[in-house]
RNA sequence: GCGAGAGUGGCGGAAUUGGUAGACGCGCUGGACUUAGGAUCCAGUACUAAUUGUAAUAGUAUGGGGGUUCGAGUCCCCCCUCUCGCACCA
């Protein structure tokens, strides 16, 4: 094994000297670079390494290009698992954050990586959250922070509310206990303001995975239709949204939401309603599903139309937060109305007669029209825009657009988080807190009582709660509850740009020099949650002219997760997390990073295999084992004999290949050519001028992967200055071609030769040399009917 | 159910534009060196086929079936399996 403990904390030291990863005050050719920044729950496993190793590869490798570079890295550290500890262990939330970030500051340190330190940013300093608050304060200035109550996810272990996008499959994303509904007043931010924008817009990320971008226009589920107006006959008035209003004339019933306002008004006067309403509230999103009840409320809607009488139900199978919550039923053209209808015996009455029709389940496609006055025999496409028209000429409907995406709640009734700034005065109402008291900082720990209860423990604590009216002056409470971390998260990538800046957010001429983010790498699981909320935050912030830009990353990279043998996701709870700093102790960083990228595609998922490790320690000793036995430190001069070699060929190649597998993120690849070089340089004879210009060539293209033992051999060679501030290598656009190729000759399609030829030989000349080869004239009959040339690849001759 | 992606040796994977399938690595087999080998080096390694002449060969192979093409892992259609996302969004 050679030497890499001594090697690592050498260049990690000479590194930190010259001070190499400083952020260039002026970029010429800026690149900013990175990674999600990860949660101060434990130590940094390999799956995080595997992360960093990416964007450390990348921002070697730029450096080489001479790009001015910033790659910043922080804490995301506010968050439950800290009042976890404090609840369960007795620990001090603060203590236990800032403990986990010195250990894993100490890991990433010794990683190697390519960090400007000067940037860290932690989301529980006072410094960083008093801008997370400034910011919430803006959004509220906009209108875009409101207090609403409504019905909302409720974790009843975490005793805490929980975002849209934090509930998955009905469960809690963190403890995976059964989300609950409560009709609680809470913070939300107005996302879906933002909703049209953050759709289309998507249009612009072309170099965002596809599967991300797709993620994201299923979430914001725009979806384009018409609100219609309903009369109830004692003439209360009610909306219904639909994507079919081409339907219109097949309604035989409304449902509406357990959820709705217009229920509640129902059940004050019908006890079955409100027992039923009772019943479906207490149900988690997964059990509603299982199956479709209802109750008829026995009132009776009048069809906009045909001024029909329609039943109205109180069902559960409508959502209260899509649309207006209030659906209209058909059951002949909508498989979940048809369901309900079947199971209630009520009409169904089909408008659109599909081909073939579809008499035993709804209809849901497009056809010819009946049933449906003067728009008969139209078809439905058409008669969809027509009947909409006719909605509006009587004004009793409208186009409209409904999304999937919901306003983004944001309190938690927790401790461990940035307070939320804002004032409740019995006189003024709501009054955000000046921004010259900013910011509201969390009573110290010891003051709090962390016993897990329905509020937030700040709203036990008097002296924080107590506050005098910023308006009036008279004695005030704040709000006791806390912003959901992805709020913190929503904006660091502005941060990094000057984290230390007291008097604003960040300075404006910073953002211009450096913004858009040109490669931002994490995992897929943050496509709907963190990325929608930071595309939204850049959005927000470049409305107020805060950002230069309306997107946060031009480019983004999600590298796939790292498992154990046994194909499960490594996670803390489970106990099989492979811990970084262990690696490290077995085979060094180096050959961890080129295990952690060989192993696959960067964008896929990865088995942890201890065996294979052995390939990529054993490829880095052997280098330096060729390396500290061979060097000469002459000048390097080849002549026009060398650069005929097949070595040299190799090299040239290799070369390009490297520098193309780079840039299109195949790293796998790109260490698999590294190899091949390798093996051709072993046998090369030691004493020839043109195996020491193979060999520095090498660790030049070796470097951004390996970057220890790539500075230590370079300085071998008797170079004084880092590797990584020399030219990243080109290749001779003469060295790779070659003289001769391999004629693949096939007889129809198959192969049945290969021959040495000389490059650029015509088809005849071709022809001839196959039809030499004894094995082609076995499957070659007299009759051939023609023969395919790809020049210099292929013969194929059709007999 | 809907949407997206994938399926290649014993294993991880490669094949970038329709043109040599299996690069590179792991593992395995045999050998060398060795007191020893779980170190290192060398050779081999998709599968099948040996009574007679061409194993320096042929046949079969990229989940299964069909198609387009001189030629398909790659393009098209149908089916199977797996992974991920959404899951009553009207």
């Amino acid at each position: 094994m050679y030497p890499y403990k001594e090697i690592e904390k050498k260049w990690q030291r000479k590194w930190e000297e010259m001070d190499f990863y400083r952020t260039p005050e002026v970029p010429k050719n800026k690149y900013y670079i990175m990674e999600m920044w990860p949660y101060t729950s434990g130590n940094i496993h390999i799956g995080h390494f595997r992360n960093y190793a990416f964007g450390d590869l990348r921002w070697r490798w730029e450096k080489m290009n001479h790009r001015d570079l910033l790659h910043p890295f922080g804490w995301d550290a506010f968050g439950l698992p800290a009042e976890e500890a404090a609840i369960k262990k007795n620990l001090n939330p603060l203590e236990w954050t800032y403990n986990n970030i010195e250990t894993a500051r100490r890991t990433i340190k010794k990683l190697g990586l390519s960090y400007d330190w000067k940037k860290e940013i932690t989301t529980s300093d006072p410094e960083y959250y008093k801008w997370t608050q400034w910011l919430l304060i803006q959004l509220f200035k906009e209108g875009l922070l409101y207090r609403d109550e409504s019905y909302v996810n409720w974790c009843p272990h975490c005793k805490t509310v929980l975002a849209n996008e934090q509930v998955e499959g009905g469960k809690c994303w963190r403890c995976d206990s059964k989300v609950e509904k409560r009709k609680l007043k809470q913070w939300f931010i107005k996302i879906t303001d933002y909703a049209e924008e953050l759709y289309w817009d998507i249009e612009k990320l072309t170099n965002w995975p596809k599967n991300i971008r797709e993620m994201q226009r299923n979430w914001i589920g725009r979806n384009e239709g018409a609100m219609i107006q309903f009369k109830m006959e004692d003439g209360e008035e009610f909306e219904v949204f639909t994507t079919r209003p081409d339907t219109l004339y097949g309604v035989t019933f409304i449902c509406i939401s357990p959820e709705s306002v217009l229920s509640e008004k129902i059940a004050k006067k019908n006890d079955q309603v409100k027992k039923y309403i009772q019943e479906s509230l207490l149900l988690s999103n997964i059990e509603r599903t299982r199956e479709k009840t209802g109750v008829n409320t026995n009132l009776k809607a009048i069809h906009p139309l045909t001024g029909k009488e329609l039943p109205v139900f109180v069902a559960n199978y409508v959502l209260g937060n899509y649309g207006t919550g209030i659906i209209m039923g058909v059951p002949a053209h909508d498989e979940r109305d048809f369901e309900f209808a079947e199971k209630f015996h009520l009409p169904i009455k089909v408008v659109i007669i599909g081909n073939p029709p579809a008499p035993h389940r709804a209809y849901t496609g497009h056809g010819r029209m009946v049933n449906s006055e003067k728009f008969n025999n139209m078809n439905s496409k058409e008669a969809l825009n027509n009947i909409v028209q006719l909605l509006e000429n009587k004004g009793i409907g409208y186009k409209s657009i409904n999304y999937r995406l919901k306003d983004w709640l944001i309190s938690r009734q927790r401790y461990w988080g940035a307070p939320i700034p804002m004032i409740y005065c019995d006189k003024c109402g709501i009054v955000p807190v000046p921004e010259e008291d900013l910011p509201v900082l969390l009573p110290p720990v010891e003051e709090v009582n962390f016993i897990s209860r329905t509020r937030s423990p700040l709203a036990d604590h008097l002296g924080f709660m107590k506050v005098n009216c910023p308006k009036c002056g008279r004695v005030a409470k704040r709000d006791p509850d806390t912003a959901d971390t992805f709020v913190d998260s929503a904006w660091y990538h502005f941060r990094y740009l000057d984290p230390r800046n007291n008097k604003e957010i960040f300075n404006r001429e910073e953002a211009k020099k450096w913004l858009p983010i040109d490669l931002y790498i994490g995992g897929a699981e943050h496509a709907t949650g963190h990325l929608i909320y930071m595309r939204f935050i850049t959005k927000f912030l470049y409305k107020l002219g805060y950002s230069p830009v309306n997107e946060p990353a031009v480019r983004l990279f999600n590298q796939g997760v790292v498992r154990d043998e046994n194909g499960e996701v490594m996670s803390k709870s489970k106990g099989n997390m492979k811990d970084a700093n262990e690696l490290i102790e077995e085979i060094g960083v180096d050959a961890a990073r080129i295990a952690l990228l060989f192993f696959g595609p960067p964008e896929s998922d990865i088995d942890w295999n201890e065996e294979h490790l052995k390939g990529s320690t054993r490829f880095l000793n052997r280098i330096y084992d060729i390396s500290i036995e061979d060097i000469n430190n002459k000048k390097i001069k080849l002549d026009a004999s060398d650069r005929e070699k097949s070595l040299y060929k190799k090299v040239e190649k290799t070369t390009k290949k490297v520098t193309e597998d780079i840039e299109r993120f195949s790293y796998n690849t790109m260490i698999a050519s590294l190899m091949e070089l390798l093996n051709q340089i072993e046998v090369y004879n030691k004493k020839d001028v043109l195996y020491q210009y193979a060999l520095r060539r090498f660790i030049k293209l070796l470097a951004p992967i390996a970057p220890h033992i790539s500075e230590e051999i370079y300085s071998l060679f008797g170079e004084k200055d880092s590797v990584f501030l020399e030219d990243w290598p080109e290749f001779d656009p003469e060295g790779i071609l070659e003289e001769k190729f391999t004629l693949i000759v096939q007889v129809n399609g198959k192969l049945r030769a290969r021959i040495e030829a000389n490059k650029g030989i015509e088809k005849e000349e071709a022809l001839s040399l196959a039809l030499e080869c004894e094995n082609v004239k076995r499957f070659v009959k007299r009759d051939s009917k023609k023969v395919i040339y790809i020049p210099d690849k292929l013969i194929n001759i059709v007999s």
